[in-house]
This record gives structure tokens, sequence and C-alpha cells, in this order.
RNA sequence: GGUACUGUGGCCGAGCGGUCGAGGCGCAGCUCUGCAAAAGCUGAUACACCGGUUCGAAUCCGGUCAGUACCUCCA
């Protein structure tokens, strides 16, 4: 394992911390995953990216990580304040299918748009709905406890009682007083003793399809349920990091947090991780403002906010040149920068392995080593990949110098060559999860275009320069650009 | 209304008391090049406002203004 050491911002305490893993070099890493009723959007793709990083740079540190996140496919009711129609079912009845096919649908359609944006697969994805039985056992043991109490075949979570012997609240910064008195007013809360009161298992209402047997009659479980349950079976009653998007924050976590000690008495997660919104022209993006991007709109441009299609990895790019806990606010002009900032570094990665080694002295060791270092020193920093992403930078100008000068490097010692070029493409692949996407995997084309060069050549070395400019203008037009490197041998690139 | 957070150059964004002030994009000049593109070099422009603490603040404290989020479905 690295020797490195790795701070992470703990939003629970506020404060950064020394990450220390419970059983090293074990991670238990648990990230609240979609709520499969529809389709995911820009806003989520970020989330998942930030803990797509943390699991892959926990994994680049040597750390044996297990990443859980689950799919929310019962529970997650319309209105949070426990009344209203489970969110899967109103979607069914709406398009006249079955939950399941609900399910189904959004659950393939969300894999299919991590796979596109090149997050990996969490080692285990389990469901809600598998975990019924695992659910009902927790509300036993908070039952037993006395942190619960039933009304009409319904199972609340007591928050006063709780609060008497645990803190409620410490997560978001909130005080019990006031919640009692500033959570609005709804009907149909009777049952409930206190405002601040939230639902472990609800009864099925007449007509439901959505249902299960529990002690306490025909039911669903509580939305914030199946994440305490399913944390704990699979990380275990502690475990190291718990993220999600901040809007889980309250009271989706906060309630988690207390079920967890409710059941088994202390809490269950010693780092938080909450990762911040994503807005659009300044606005946060979100599927009731109605000014959220779907990825596949975003892929093709057809979407009224956008000028063209923009790949997944600009939009992969430009999320790492933020910080996760920031608020980040995209536009056409930054997925724009992005696209061009992202072609930059991924061509030097590209150039550092065309490159070719001779002994010219080591004068800049110190610096490339430096800055190497500096890349894993920022990502042990919680995960900044802004500052990462700005040390890259640093040595793709060395890199770009060395290609230019016939492709030779000079300056740094062998074992410090190696050193970079094994890094710098761990780093931007196996870290950043980013890939060079305009790959000539077109034998046709490659051939057809090494033809052209070749014609092209010969008209330069005749100096027909009409000739090789409009081969030049005409393949631009086409799409293709030809770049004259300085000996005299020219390259090309597809235009996005 | 309550609770948090934020306010950095033309734009996006790091920065968490003291390496005279990341990085990307854009802009200007230069180098290379038949020209162009790419790349390299150089440069300009900043810390919302008003006070305070300090030898020293973008960075800490107080106030003002503005924005965002959560409190109600959302990652």
């Amino acid at each position: 394992m690295s020797s490195h050491k790795l701070y992470i911002y703990n939003s629970y305490t506020r404060k950064k911390e020394l990450f220390e893993p419970i059983h090293a070099p074990f991670v238990g890493l648990y990230v609240c995953g979609p709520t499969v009723y529809n389709d995911v959007h820009l806003g989520n793709v970020r989330t998942f990216l930030t803990f797509d990083i943390v699991f892959r740079f926990l994994k680049y540190l040597g750390y044996q990580v297990r990443y859980v996140r689950n799919i929310t496919d019962v529970g997650h009711l319309v209105d949070d304040a426990d009344e209203g129609e489970d969110k899967v079912e109103k979607m069914a009845r709406l398009q006249k299918i079955e939950p399941m096919e609900v399910v189904q649908k959004y659950t393939i359609g969300f894999h299919n748009v991590m796979r596109l944006f090149k997050i990996l697969p969490p080692s285990i994805e389990p469901s809600a709905s598998g975990h019924i039985i695992e659910q009902i056992e927790m509300i036993e043991d908070i039952l037993k406890n006395g942190y619960a109490y039933e009304v009409n075949g319904n199972i609340y979570f007591d928050v006063v009682k709780f609060n008497e012997k645990y803190p409620y609240g410490e997560l978001s910064g909130r005080v019990l007083e006031e919640l009692l008195e500033t959570t609005r007013d709804l009907d149909g809360q009777d049952d409930k003793r206190n405002k601040a009161d939230f639902a472990l298992w609800k009864k099925a209402e007449k007509g439901h399809i959505m249902k299960w047997n529990s002690p306490w009659g025909e039911g669903i479980p509580g939305w914030h349920l199946e994440c305490s349950v399913m944390s704990t079976k699979y990380l275990g009653h502690e475990f190291d990091i718990h993220g999600g998007g901040m809007d889980l924050k309250f009271p989706h976590h906060e309630s988690e947090i207390a079920q967890n000690i409710g059941a088994c008495g202390h809490a269950p997660v010693r780092y938080w991780m909450h990762s911040n919104m994503l807005n659009f022209n300044g606005k946060k993006m979100s599927k009731s403002e109605g000014n959220s991007i779907l990825p596949m709109q975003m892929l093709s441009g057809n979407h009224p906010l956008l000028d063209k299609g923009y790949s997944p990895m600009t939009v992969r790019f430009l999320f790492l040149q933020s910080h996760y806990s920031s608020e980040l606010d995209i536009s056409i002009k930054s997925l724009h920068d992005a696209e061009i900032g992202l072609k930059k570094l991924v061509n030097a990665a590209k150039y550092l392995s065309e490159l070719t080694w001779i002994d010219k002295g080591s004068y800049l060791d110190d610096e490339v080593n430096k800055s190497i270092d500096q890349v894993i020193n920022d990502l042990c920093d919680d995960f900044n990949t802004a500052k990462a992403v700005a040390s890259l930078y640093a040595l793709t100008t060395h890199i770009n110098t060395w290609y230019n000068d016939k492709k030779i490097v000079a300056g740094i010692s062998k074992i410090t060559f190696e050193r970079l070029q094994k890094e710098f493409a761990i780093i931007i692949q196996d870290v950043f999860g980013l890939e060079e996407e305009t790959a000539n995997d077109n034998t046709a084309l490659e051939a057809a275009m090494n033809l052209i060069l070749d014609l092209r050549k010969q008209a330069r070395a005749d100096k027909n320069w009409a000739l090789s400019d409009k081969i030049r203008d005409e393949l631009k037009a086409a799409g293709i650009i030809i770049k004259d490197g300085k000996d005299g041998q020219a390259s090309y690139e597809l235009e996005n």
C-alpha cells in the first residue's frame, strides 16, 4: 500500500481529516444510488463521477475497496413527508406498465449512462426490493429499542424519543426544536406523534401493486431504511465512507444515522462526503426546474440550451476541473473550453508514448518528479481533481516541448522518464478515467489518409502550395484536420 | 421565515494567514512554419463592499449587499 496520507473533508465534523480505514487495507464505501423512476440527468452524473474518482483513487493508493451503491426501486415516495405515492408506482401508473418494468427500464438506462461516462460499476449494487426481509428486521430492532412506534399498520421513527438519548440533526446542523416548529403542515399526518418523525414502514394503500407482508400487515419500507440496511449488511455496523449528493444530507442521511443508531446503538459512518450541485447557467439543474439536461441530449446537442453535442469525456473533464464540494456552474462556453482543454491533455498523453529517451543530462529531474508528486498530493488533499489537473498541465508543457523537438526527451534521467510515462498514463486513464475519443480505429480511413498525406507531402516538396492547401482546406471542410509537423511529417485528426 | 454555504481577472475555476498572487479557455506580442494548425515563450486584467484582528489576509472576526442550496420530490 502506498504511504501517501489521504485527507477527506468530513461533512459530519466539518473538518478535513486524515483518512484512516477501520480495517486497512480494506475500505468500505457506500454511495446512495438513483431512484429508478425516470432518466438520470447530468447532475446525477456529477455525483456518481465524484465517487467514481474516490473509488478509483483509493484503489490507486492500494486499498481494497468494497464499493456499494444501491438502486432504489421501492419506498421513495413522491412526497418525502411520508405521504403520497411511491415514485416508481406512480410512473408505472402513468406509463401503464408494471412497477418492475419501470425499474428495469431506468436501471438499464442508468447503467448505460454510467458506462458512457466511464464510471466504473460498484462492487455490489443491491436493490431495496431485494432486501425487504432485512429491512423488516431492522425495524424490529428499532422497535425493540423503543425508538419507533406503530400506528394503523405504519411504523414511524420516534425522533423526539431518540433525541433524548442521542443527538439528532448533527450532520445537517438541524435543531430538533426548530424542526418541530418549521416543518410544514400536511394533511393526513395525524398518525405521527411529531412532525419530525419519519416512516420506517408504510401500510400499502388499496390498489397498490408493490407491497410486502410484514408483522404489521402489507406495506412498503420507508425510503431512508434501505440505505441503513444495505450498508450494514455489506459493510458492517460501522464502515469508512458514505457519500451522496448534498441534497440528501437532510432528511435522508440524517435519518439513516438515526436508524442505525436506533437499531444497534452506534453511528454507522466514519467519513461523510457530500458532492455539491450542478448548475446550468446559474441555476441548479433539477428535474423539477425543467433545466435538467439528459446525458443523451448532451451528446446529441438536442436541447434548447445547447449549441451542439458534447462528448462524455468532455463533460467528465469539465467536472474534474472543479472540486466536488463546490457548486459547479456550467454553460455552453465552459463546455467548449473543456473540449479544447481535454484535447490538449489527451494529446500529451499520446505524445508521451511516442517519445524517445536519450541521455542528455537530468537537470529537469527534480522539476518533473515534483510535478508528478504534486498530482498525487493534490488528489490526497480531499480528492482535489481541479488542482491535480492543473499540476498535470505543468507536465504537458514539457511533453509538448520534447514532442516538438524531434520527439526526443532530453534533460531527465531514464528512470524519471519511465516514471513519467507510467504515472501520467495511470492518472489520466485509471484515476481520471479519461480516454481519447477520436481513436482512429477505422483502418480503411487510415489507409486512405496515409495515401493522401503521402501525395500532399510530394506536392509540398514540389512547392505546389495550391494543391497542398486545397487538400488541407477541403479535408478540413470534411472534418479532418491536417497538422504539418516540423520534421515534414504530417498528421491528421478528426474534428469532433 | 429558519439553517447552511458561496461571492476570485473577459469566462470557468484552485486557493483554508506569509512560495508577491494555480490551471484551463479567451486576448495581445513573439518563436517555429511556405502559409495555416498545433506547440513553446512573454504579457495584461482579480480577490463583492465597509470595518476589525495581525508584523502580514483572498484566506480569521463583525456588518452590508448579492447568489445558491436545504427546510417540500431531486445526486
